[in-house]
DNA sequence: GTCATCATGTAAGCCGTTACATGATTGC
DNA sequence: GCAATCATGTAACGGCTTACATGATGAC
């Protein structure tokens, strides 16, 4: 889970350990409490799977901006989602312009890197509780668009059934017990519901991506 | 955490290792997935530390409907709460009807036990996740009113600070990390309206009990 | 020159999981 | 007597946390 967070910063700028955590710290509020005893193993094992490379930070890209999308977009950068990137330079350079701080490493994603990652996003096996479900998502935008639409039917289709099996008990319990059922039940089908606004918009941008192709 | 799912099952009656992870499942939908090589640890480890003891099921409670308040109620049982005992006890005795299964070990909750458990339920120790929080308040009916109202608010406090915290960022995001980012931070804000309700709650109760004693 | 912050890492341990092994009881 | 379920337990491992150890850099 954490492999799959990494892997997906990395997709959109090079990065260093420290700056890794900083960035889950910050914008993912899910994961708000990784710590370094977790992270700089996770590097470590990525970069000897090949799924990343450490350089020194001298090397060609030294930021997002450019190489920013990853695979081959190969345009500048489209309007959406590259200005995280260009920031992260900025920050970057706040410091030492154009020198890698010494003793810095600084990781890149690679090809088997990407490949590893959109296995993880789309990802069949493994467990589905909301946080890895929720990283899942926020990163679905290098998912293609129907894996994407598959990934909010899985999670829909469970939670469904969630809220199915605890349709028993719900009798019996004290006041404080029921009262932590319910709002948890409560919970799950608004969680249903932002799963359908998802769909409903996914499932338009798939038709109006077949009618009209190219806009 | 598991430690104190289990006190406080074992609270309103003795039960064996099977039946606690059954009402695990079933009630408690958090918690949902724990499984025996959890259970089984935690139950030898409670007994070594003295917090239970293992019986063969013949001893004299046999099931929660009469010391399953715990402390020291001493009469038959209060209206709320010791249904799911009776209950329990009919559903033990639905095989075997006198004689305790062999092989079976039923646990009873000692002091040490009703203590460890009051501190685990009040604990300002440990981490205070969702999870954690849930269940403590589950079981918040063994709580004095003051313990559980501070309860109730150190966790409110926890989540508006989370919130608060939550509050940059939110820009330069793509469309599927800001919808998590948004759907989660609705969450928390929820959550901190439930907690109200539950605060104003406890708050009227206490007022209540101060102002007329006895009823 | 000293302090806060940046930066990387290791070690020990907790808490839980899956998978495996074993056997009793009951219904048919 | 056979299968399903009840019932207990062990072993190996995974992922993440805390605490510790170390050192470079920049601000003042």
């Amino acid at each position: 889970m954490l492999d799959l967070a990494i892997l997906g910063l990395l997709e959109e700028g090079d990065l260093h350990g420290y700056e890794i955590r900083r960035r889950l710290r910050e914008h993912l509020g899910l994961l708000a409490n990784v710590s370094f005893g977790s992270i700089y193993p996770a590097l470590t094992r990525l970069e000897k799977s090949g799924a990343v490379v450490a350089t020194d930070g001298t090397a060609g890209a030294g930021g997002g901006a450019g190489g920013a999308g990853g695979t081959s977009t190969g345009a500048v950068a489209p309007p959406t989602g590259s200005l995280s990137g260009e920031l992260a330079v900025l920050r970057a350079r706040r410091h030492s312009p154009t020198r890698a701080r010494k003793g810095r490493k600084v990781y890149r994603i690679t090809d088997a890197g990407r490949a590893l990652f959109v296995e993880l996003l789309a990802g069949g096996g493994t467990a589905d509780d909301a946080r890895s479900f929720g990283l899942r998502l926020a990163f679905a935008r290098h998912l293609a668009p129907q894996a994407r639409l598959s990934l909010l039917e899985r999670r829909r289709a469970q939670l469904v059934q969630r809220l199915g099996e605890a349709e028993g008990a719900r009798t019996d319990l004290d006041v404080y017990a029921r009262s932590v059922v319910q709002h948890t039940a409560d919970g799950v089908a608004r969680d249903i519901s932002w799963l359908d606004t998802l769909i409903a918009s996914e499932r338009a941008d798939l038709a109006t991506a077949g009618t009209e192709p190219v806009a």
